[in-house]
RNA sequence: GCCGAUAUAGUUUAGUGGUAAAACAGAUCCUUGGUAAGGAUCAGCGGACAGUUCAAUUCUGUCUUUCGGCACCA
């Protein structure tokens, strides 16, 4: 989809078609104070004052109205540039220009307005010659934004919108919003049976049907045997925790309005947990490690829950239960380089394997003033960031760095992707950390026999494995990759009076081959069946019938494709076997 | 959590101040077929709780769900 915010021409017209909004609201709400319209990738958006009046998604009707009237008067965009202080003057009755002109910098004492028409707005532009050149845009939603993005600040309204050159352009441009809607996870997984809620399971917590489990199940077997290659050794450790557990680790002042509340059991107190670390770093204390057993990397496929807000549940994508594809790495100080090094080539092998393309690394760093949120140690932190910098510029993957982002026990690099509708979420992750094995005491025993506290490397390459199903089906749009197809082959007879023995042979003998595989010997029109093995995105569909039977063959359709092949089966169950064993995109 | 919207059958949707419709899916029967929907019959529905009303699925309120954003985030 076009980048709006990158096309010179696009940004331009859509900055402009802020203004008109602008023009617009205020011409049928008089009251209204604006803060700011930025353009983004998506188009541009419009956060508005109106005092105690709201807008609904019905209005947008009535305002798209008055854009088009004031379009259609074809007022001229002219710049004005005016002092500081006139501008301080002449918007003192509005509080959000004050703030606006107040953030400028010391040395910019000349301020830019625009004018069109009746309606003047403080503006560096750049913007169209005439209000009349902007006719081509849709107001696509209207919610609620906090002023200045922080949620103590008042609530502002925020109207959404996109303007083209072309009414084609806007056309096609709603049409692939559309088509986003359908690649939906939460849609496609209801379709194909990958997953399901119910108001009395409880909001946030989703459930895998059988079909959605295999493919859990097919990933969880994946990624371990890649850990195990690479030295992980998996364990499994309880979802629920004492209380202190996260006191020691200091999750619990740092994390606990994401937490279940505590449950307090005969005079003890427990929690549900939000994350694995402090069990692994148990483990890792439950015996004495010499500096030649490091790096130790303890991996489990672990069972969190958090308290998300109910305004950020989504699916599988994000849930108050997950699990997380998690391990902690214990390493020396001197193997901190080294192993960030073997984490990032890993979720790179994985996203080749995934055939994941378009992401976005972030490197986030702590933010210096912030003394509260991070674990006080400068020193610590200046190594640590620099080191994951440095790893990142030899391996030559771009990033951008982002500051106080960073967890409160160490800098991390994340691996974010967009999904089909919303915004940029985190798939992989590796986060440093200087700070638990301290507060866990945790030691090893280096060459001069002295005891030392390692480092642990968090790290999680599926992410979550609910996210990432949420992800790939996405993808995909659910037409998932042999291996990991719930239903990998449907056998179809053309007729099960005649062909069926037949049928029942090559999916016996599929079956054996552990193939996943389904026989559709009901009573209905081949096209009606082979209908239904196209819509459930089922990989390979094999129709059997006298040709087939006499020459031991099956007629192959690959799905998405209208051509079909025949081919011998014991070819078929040949190549099927290769391409599963690939596991590859 | 905040702003707004939303809730009808397993699913996707229609409609109504007088207890509800269609398609697909399901069951039974007929149909015996060559690459995307053969036919007939049957069964199945108003998120919860209040209020207004002779009468509420329809109007109002509260709660809940889901969706679009904001904030938060794997």
């Amino acid at each position: 989809m076009i980048n709006i915010k990158e096309d010179e021409r696009l940004n331009k017209l859509n900055h402009s078609c802020a203004h008109l909004l602008a023009q617009a609201v205020k011409h049928l709400y008089p009251q209204a104070k604006f803060w700011v319209g930025p353009v983004i990738d998506t188009g541009f958006y419009y956060d508005i004052d109106l005092g105690d009046q709201v807008v609904k998604e019905e209005d947008l009707e009535t305002i798209e109205k008055e854009m088009k009237k004031i379009s259609k008067d074809g007022k001229k965009i002219i710049r004005e540039e005016i002092s500081k202080e006139e501008a301080l003057e002449k918007f003192k009755e509005d509080p959000y220009k004050l703030d606006l002109i107040s953030r400028m910098n010391e040395e910019e004492q000349i301020i830019s307005c625009y004018r069109q028409g009746d309606f003047t707005d403080l503006c560096r532009g750049p913007h169209v010659e005439t209000v009349k050149e902007i006719k081509y845009f849709k107001l696509l939603k209207v919610s609620g934004a906090y002023w200045k993005g922080d949620s103590n600040n008042k609530m502002l309204q925020r109207i959404y919108g996109v303007c083209f050159e072309k009414e084609e352009d806007l056309t096609t441009y709603l049409e692939a919003l559309e088509d986003a809607k359908n690649r939906d996870h939460r849609k496609i997984g209801k379709e194909l049976e990958i997953f399901m809620t119910d108001d009395l399971v409880g909001r946030g917590l989703p459930m895998f049907l059988p079909k959605g489990y295999i493919l859990w199940q097919e990933l969880e077997n994946y990624i371990k045997e890649k850990e195990k290659e690479l030295g992980y050794l998996h364990v499994m450790t309880p979802c629920v925790g004492n209380v202190e557990l996260y006191k020691t680790s200091g999750h619990w002042d740092h994390y606990k309005e994401n937490m279940f509340p505590m449950m307090e059991v005969e005079g003890e107190s427990f929690v549900l947990r939000p994350m694995n670390c402090p069990h692994h770093m148990m483990i890792y204390a439950n015996k004495m490690h010499s500096y030649k057993d490091l790096p130790i990397r303890i991996g489990e496929i672990a069972h969190d829950f958090r308290f998300e807000a109910s305004g950020a549940l989504k699916g599988i994508e994000r849930g108050r239960h997950f699990c997380q594809n998690d391990a902690h790495i214990f390493v020396t100080k001197e193997q901190i380089k080294e192993e960030f090094k073997n984490v990032v080539d890993l979720i790179f092998d994985v996203y080749k394997d995934f055939g994941i393309t378009e992401y976005r690394c972030v490197l986030s760093l702590r933010d210096k003033e912030d003394k509260e949120k991070y674990y006080p140690d400068d020193a610590m932190w200046d190594q640590a960031e620099n080191e994951l910098r440095s790893v990142l510029k030899e391996i030559g993957i771009s990033y951008e760095e982002e500051i106080g982002e960073a967890a409160f026990y160490g800098p991390k690099l994340d691996v974010n992707v967009k999904p089909a509708v919303g915004n940029e979420i985190t798939l992989s992750t590796c986060q440093l950390d200087f700070c638990l094995p301290q507060k866990f005491d945790l030691k090893y025993v280096d060459k001069d026999g002295e005891k030392k506290t390692p480092v642990v490397l968090h790290r999680a390459i599926l992410g979550s494995l609910d996210r990432f199903i949420a992800y790939i089906l996405e993808e995909t749009k659910g037409a998932l990759p042999t291996w990991l197809a719930p239903v990998q082959v449907k056998v179809i007879p053309v007729s099960s009076e005649y062909h069926l023995e037949y049928a029942k042979e090559v999916f016996k003998t599929l079956k054996k081959h552990e193939i996943r595989v389904e026989l559709d010997d009901r009573n209905e029109k081949l096209g009606y069946r082979l209908r239904e093995a196209q819509t459930k995105k089922i990989p390979y569909t094999l129709v059997v019938g006298a040709s087939e039977e006499e020459a031991k063959t099956v007629n192959v359709r690959k799905y998405g494709s209208i051509e079909t092949e025949e081919i011998p089966f014991e070819k078929f169950l040949q190549n099927i076997k290769e391409e599963i064993k690939k596991k590859r995109h």
